[in-house]
DNA sequence: GTCCTTGCAAAGCTTTTGCATCGCT
DNA sequence: AGCGATGCAAAAGCTTTGCAAGGAC
């Protein structure tokens, strides 16, 4: 039994042949800049493998993955949304305007203030989403 | 000859009714919290006031006003986008998971922050946009 | 066997576009 | 008058849903 499948099961999702898959392909890259898939981009990337997945199923199939923690899903400015696994690890982006490429950091006191920000509003910070676009300093 | 009518003109487009109507609503709530538009929220509000305006003028329109650099766009987490008048004052958003509220704020502190933060990864910070996601702490 | 899941197609929503008409300058 | 702007309706994305068949437990 694949760790994937342990996974699936605590979310309380049986561990279904697409399940796997579309988790496989969320998985499949450690490059940063292409770790966000469209709903599309996992069903092209499935055809290509000769996996016969609906794209229905995968939009399913990724709502669920989100309501249980296990990816998040971006809007960004493009009209597709695009999902993104969940690492341990929170990060924000940060985008060269130039380039268009993504970093990722992540700034303990980014986040506190974060929080202070909320708490005197009288609200507790659930989550963010922050994309810093930049542009490299000449030298 | 209307303020409005001026800025229409400046950004090279006529200035029609549709236009400047469109204009007014989005300038209409002096509420900081409500100041965030869809189409079709201005649509509605048009049709109520008997003024007779295609939702695609709408569209079409506040893709001009974008381009001219009077409103900003945001897609938030809804399946709508919402247009928002350019005021001189930067701000961020706040929205509450449960009801959907957008609230807006300003944290000097964490523009620095941001600032400093593409500094020290050798970049300059053009823009960005943040999002904080809240829930009303319970009293 | 039961209930959840899938695939397909159809429907739903938001947004865009073609085209003839209209209106600002 | 000229050319951009508008309205309507149709089309185009992206995403969701109904339903019958299939699969996990």
């Amino acid at each position: 039994m694949s760790k994937q499948n342990e996974e699936l099961k605590k979310a309380g999702l049986k561990a279904t042949l697409p399940r796997i898959k579309i988790m496989e392909v969320l998985a499949s890259t450690a490059i940063q800049e292409e770790a966000h898939f469209s709903a599309e981009d996992i069903y092209k990337e499935l055809i290509s493998n000769d996996e016969d997945i609906g794209l229905a199923t995968i939009y399913r199939v990724l709502t669920q993955f989100e309501a249980a923690g296990m990816v998040t899903k971006h809007h960004f400015e493009n009209s597709k949304a695009v999902y993104e696994i969940n690492s341990d690890e929170h990060h924000d982006h940060m985008v060269d305007v130039d380039t268009g490429k993504v970093m990722e950091f992540h700034d303990e006191e980014l986040e506190k203030l974060q929080h202070e920000i909320a708490k005197k509003k009288g609200y507790e910070l659930v989550d963010h989403s922050m994309i810093l676009h930049v542009r490299k300093i000449e030298s």
